[in-house]
DNA sequence: GCCGTTTTCGGCCCGACTGTTTTCAGTCG
C-alpha cells in the first residue's frame, strides 16, 4: 500500500470522526497524519516492514496511528474505518461541501431529519422542514438552497494562471477606487500553488465602506456573501469566492503573513509564538497588550526569531525545521533557468528556425535549449518521421560548431499512440538527447487507459519527461532527486509547459507564459514544485 | 490522537461574520 493510499484512508478517517463530532485535535492528528504521509520521500510500508525502526519517528504519528499504518500496510484494511462507514452513509459527505453546512449542523440534519443526500436536503429545505431545527431559521435554509445551486461550483479549485488573470483583473480595478491606499494578493495564489481555492486580498483604506462598494462594482461579480466592517466575501460569475480584508497600515504586514497562510503555516507559527509569551493574530504580534511588530511580514516573522520565508515555503512541511538549522532554502527563479526543454521550429508548427530559437534563447541568458518538434503521429502539422527527425539532427549538428555559448540538443516530443506505444521507434529515440512523450490523439479514452498508455511511454529508457495532454508535464516518474543540474533541467521543462497557451516572443514561437511563476522549485528539496493534482 | 513535561495529563491558533439567539454556536479561512 503505497503513502498516498494509506494517507487517503487517514483523510477519510478523519472526515467521518468530524462529522461524528468527534475531538476536533484529534480529526486533526488524522489530517497531519495524511498529510504528512503523503509529503514522506521514504515508503511507510518499508518502514513498517523494517524491525529496526518505527514510524513513531515520524513528527505527528504517534503509537496508536503507526499501529493502524501497519494495519493497513498488513491486510489493505482498517476495522475502524469500516465501523465508521457502517454508521454513516457515504452519500452524506456530499452534504458537508454545501457552503455553509459544517460537520455539525450537517450531523443535526442526519439524525434529526434523516438527510443523507443532496437531493433529500434540497426536499427538507423546500418542505420547510429545515427551519424548524432549533438553530436552523429561514434564513439558514433560503442560505443552504443558494448554496446548494453552487455546490458542484463552489470547492473547485483553478489553475493558477486562471487565478492570475482575475487577480490582475481586481487589482486594477481596484486601483481606479481612490480610497484605496494599497492593495495585495495574499492566499495560495502568493504562495504560488499550482492550484487555487479562493483569492484574498488586503487593503489598507481609511474608507471600508468606498473600498467594498467599489469591489462589488466590480464586473465579474456574481454575488456577495457576506460584508461586514472589516472583510466582505464575493462570488464570481466564473465561480470563484473572493475574500477582502480591509486592515489599518500598521497591521498591514500581520495581515498579509496571516492571509498568505498556509493554514498549517499559521498554525505552527502562532504555536512558537505562544510558546515565546507572545501572542500573533493578523494585527500584528503582541506581548501582552503592546504590539511588537506587524508593519511588515519581515517585522512579524524577526519579532519569533524567524526568517522572512519565501510565500512558496509556508506550507508547514519543513520550512520551520530549515529556518531552525539557518538552513532556509534559495529558491529556483525564472531567472536560474539555464535551458528550454520544449521548444518547435519551422520543421512542424513552431514560427522560427532551429537558428532563430537559439539566438532568442541566447539573448534570454539560456545555456541549452532542445528542440522537440512534433512526430510524424501529428499529420496535420507536417510530424517528423525518422528520417526528416535525423535530416533536422543534421542541421543541428552543423549548426552548433557556429554557436557559442548555447547548445542546441536534439530532441523529439514523441507521441504516445492511441493503441499505446510509441511513434518513433527505439533506435531513433535512443540517438536523440531529449525525448518528451505527448498524449495527442485517444484522449477520448478512459482515464485508466490514457494513465496506462502514459506509464508505459514513461517507462521507455529513451524517454525523458512527459508532456500532459494540458502541456503540463509529469515528472514524478522520473529521478530528478539526484543534482541541482537535473532539477534546472525539470524545472525548465516544466516552466516551457506551464501554460498550454502559445504566447509569441518576437519571432520565436514557445510555450513560455506573459507571467511565469516567480518561483519554480525549491533547491535544497531537489523536487520542482509538485504537480497539484486536486482540480 | 499527539506531544512534552515543573513528565502520563492538559493543551492543542485565532478572529470575523452570520443567524439565531438574548450571550453564543457554528462555520470559515
Amino acid at each position: 500500500m503505497t503513502n498516498s493510499e494509506i494517507a487517503a484512508v487517514f483523510e477519510h478517517v478523519a472526515d467521518l470522526l468530524e462529522f461524528q463530532g468527534a475531538n476536533p485535535f484529534r480529526v486533526r492528528a488524522y489530517r497531519n497524519a495524511a498529510r504528512t504521509l503523503h509529503d514522506l520521500t521514504e515508503s511507510a510500508a518499508e518502514i513498517v516492514g523494517d524491525p529496526e525502526r518505527s514510524l513513531t519517528e515520524v513528527e505527528g504519528i504517534g503509537k496508536d496511528l503507526a499501529d493502524k499504518v501497519a494495519t493497513l500496510v498488513q491486510t489493505g484494511t482498517l476495522p475502524m474505518l469500516e465501523e465508521l462507514r457502517a454508521e454513516i452513509p457515504e452519500s452524506v459527505m456530499a452534504v458537508l461541501r454545501v457552503p455553509g453546512l459544517g460537520p455539525k449542523r450537517a450531523a443535526q440534519l442526519f439524525h434529526e431529519l434523516k438527510v443523507a443526500t443532496l437531493d433529500q436536503l434540497r426536499a427538507a429545505c423546500e418542505s420547510h422542514q429545515v427551519q424548524e431545527l432549533k438553530g436552523f431559521g429561514a434564513k439558514s435554509e433560503a442560505a443552504i438552497l443558494e448554496g446548494l445551486d453552487i455546490a458542484s461550483e463552489a470547492g473547485r479549485r483553478i489553475l493558477w494562471i486562471e487565478a492570475d488573470q482575475h487577480v490582475q483583473e481586481i487589482v486594477a480595478h481596484m486601483e481606479g477606487c481612490k480610497a484605496v491606499k494599497k492593495i495585495a494578493a495574499a492566499g495560495s495564489y502568493r504562495r504560488g500553488r499550482e492550484t487555487i481555492g479562493d483569492l484574498d486580498f488586503l487593503v489598507v483604506t481609511e474608507k471600508v465602506a468606498a473600498v467594498m462598494d467599489h469591489l462589488a462594482q466590480f464586473a465579474g461579480v456574481a454575488s456577495v456573501i457576506a460584508r461586514g466592517d472589516t472583510k466582505m466575501s464575493l462570488r464570481l460569475a466564473a465561480g470563484v469566492q473572493v475574500d477582502l480584508r480591509a486592515v489599518p497600515a500598521e497591521s498591514f504586514g500581520a495581515a498579509l503573513q496571516y492571509f498568505t497562510g498556509s493554514k498549517e503555516h499559521n498554525i505552527v507559527l502562532r504555536g512558537r509564538a505562544k510558546s515565546q509569551g507572545l501572542k500573533i493574530n493578523e494585527y500584528g504580534v503582541f506581548r501582552g497588550e503592546k504590539s511588537i511588530a506587524g508593519r511588515t511580514e519581515e517585522d512579524v516573522y524577526a519579532a519569533l526569531h524567524l526568517p522572512c520565508f519565501p510565500p512558496e515555503l509556508r506550507e508547514a512541511r519543513r520550512e520551520f525545521e530549515w529556518a531552525d538549522a539557518g538552513q532556509l532554502p534559495e529558491l529556483v527563479g525564472v531567472g536560474d533557468l539555464r535551458g528550454d526543454l520544449h521548444m518547435h521550429s519551422t520543421w512542424t508548427d513552431g514560427q522560427a528556425s532551429i537558428e532563430e530559437m537559439a539566438a532568442a534563447a541566447q539573448q534570454r541568458g539560456l545555456k541549452y535549449i532542445a528542440i522537440t518538434d512534433h512526430s510524424k503521429r501529428v499529420t496535420m502539422v507536417g510530424g517528423l518521421d525518422a528520417k526528416r527527425l535525423r535530416q533536422q539532427w543534421a542541421e543541428i549538428d552543423r549548426l552548433n560548431p557556429r554557436l557559442h555559448g548555447i547548445t542546441v540538443l536534439k530532441g523529439i516530443e514523441v507521441d504516445i499512440l492511441e493503441r499505446g506505444g510509441l511513434d518513433l521507434p527505439d533506435d531513433v529515440l535512443a540517438d536523440a538527447d531529449w525525448v518528451v512523450a505527448s498524449v495527442h490523439y485517444g484522449q477520448q479514452q478512459s482515464r485508466e487507459q490514457i494513465t496506462r498508455r502514459a506509464i508505459e511511454a514513461l517507462e521507455n529508457p529513451h524517454v525523458d519527461a512527459m508532456a500532459h495532454p494540458t502541456g503540463r508535464l509529469l515528472l514524478e516518474r522520473k529521478p530528478y532527486a539526484i543534482d541541482l543540474e537535473a532539477v534546472m533541467r525539470a524545472a525548465a521543462t516544466t516552466a516551457s509547459c506551464w501554460n498550454s497557451t502559445p504566447i509569441r516572443h518576437g519571432s520565436i514561437w514557445t510555450t513560455w507564459p506573459a507571467r511565469p511563476p516567480r518561483v519554480l522549485a525549491s533547491r535544497s528539496s531537489f523536487r520542482p514544485i509538485p504537480i497539484d493534482c486536486r482540480v
